[in-house]
DNA sequence: TCTCTGATTCGACGGGCGTCGAGACAGGCG
DNA sequence: CGCCTGTCTCGACGCCCGTCGAATCAGAGA
């Protein structure tokens, strides 16, 4: 469904097959890394992990912006950009319906940032 | 470098067990992403998911930094600063063995946040 | 002890990030 | 149409972060 075949393989965070093995398996490439480290780093701020949580465990799998922003004591345009952040990481998708503004949670990069970070039970020992 | 007994029990991330359900079940609580965050933001950098990703897949566990440093077209100042990034985002220990100083991976650390990040492969749909 | 190598700390620089208020945009409703 | 509510964009501010070179620390070895 990704626009493969050109020469810039990359790394598609978006795709729903697994692009990376655990990080403890095999050395990251770089190339890897700079994809993937930005997904990381939406989520290095607690304001949006919590976003992110409240956004992944909506019921009905989406959240009106008007529910998000009452529950930080933060300006609506703070709120506003690290919704933006989610976004443009790829974590999040944005739907607007009338007046409000929904987000759902893209699960797929989720359980490759999982995967990634995944450790055998027995590493060696 | 685990100094201060303090006495929030906040949240530990060098225990075993696991601390917190996946973020898409249960919403994060303000405390617990304040914990959470600054690992993902340790990783949130693409030369420390290098790094991480070289600690965690060295064979016998551990890497000496003189190992690590030559990878990159860094400075080793700059490395040795990333390592203490990872290092205090409780993601790495290192050790001093004579002239050397050798990392390794915190297994537990990492496996919380993919359990964290873990969805279920049936949403709703 | 003196020296050499490996690693960290220190101080500085430039750019990026989180936050805000004010303003712009979108759409529903009199 | 005009207004109201919800959301985003725009600048601006201060702080943090990634990077460097120089200096410092830790051990090994002569």
């Amino acid at each position: 469904m990704s626009k493969q075949g050109v020469s810039p393989p990359a790394v598609d965070l978006t795709a729903d097959e697994p692009c990376c093995p655990p990080l403890a398996q095999r050395r990251v490439p770089a190339e890897t890394a700079a994809v993937l480290a930005p997904a990381f780093k939406a989520l290095g701020d607690p304001v949006r992990l919590q976003l992110m949580s409240m956004i992944a465990s909506a019921e009905g799998g989406e959240v009106c912006v008007c529910e998000l922003t009452p529950s930080f004591d933060l300006s609506g345009p703070t709120i506003s950009h690290h919704l933006k952040t989610l976004r443009e990481a790829g974590l999040v998708d944005a739907e607007r319906r009338g007046t409000w503004v929904y987000y759902r949670a893209r699960p797929a990069i989720l359980r490759q940032l999982a995967l990634l970070l995944t450790v055998e039970l027995t590493p060696v020992a």
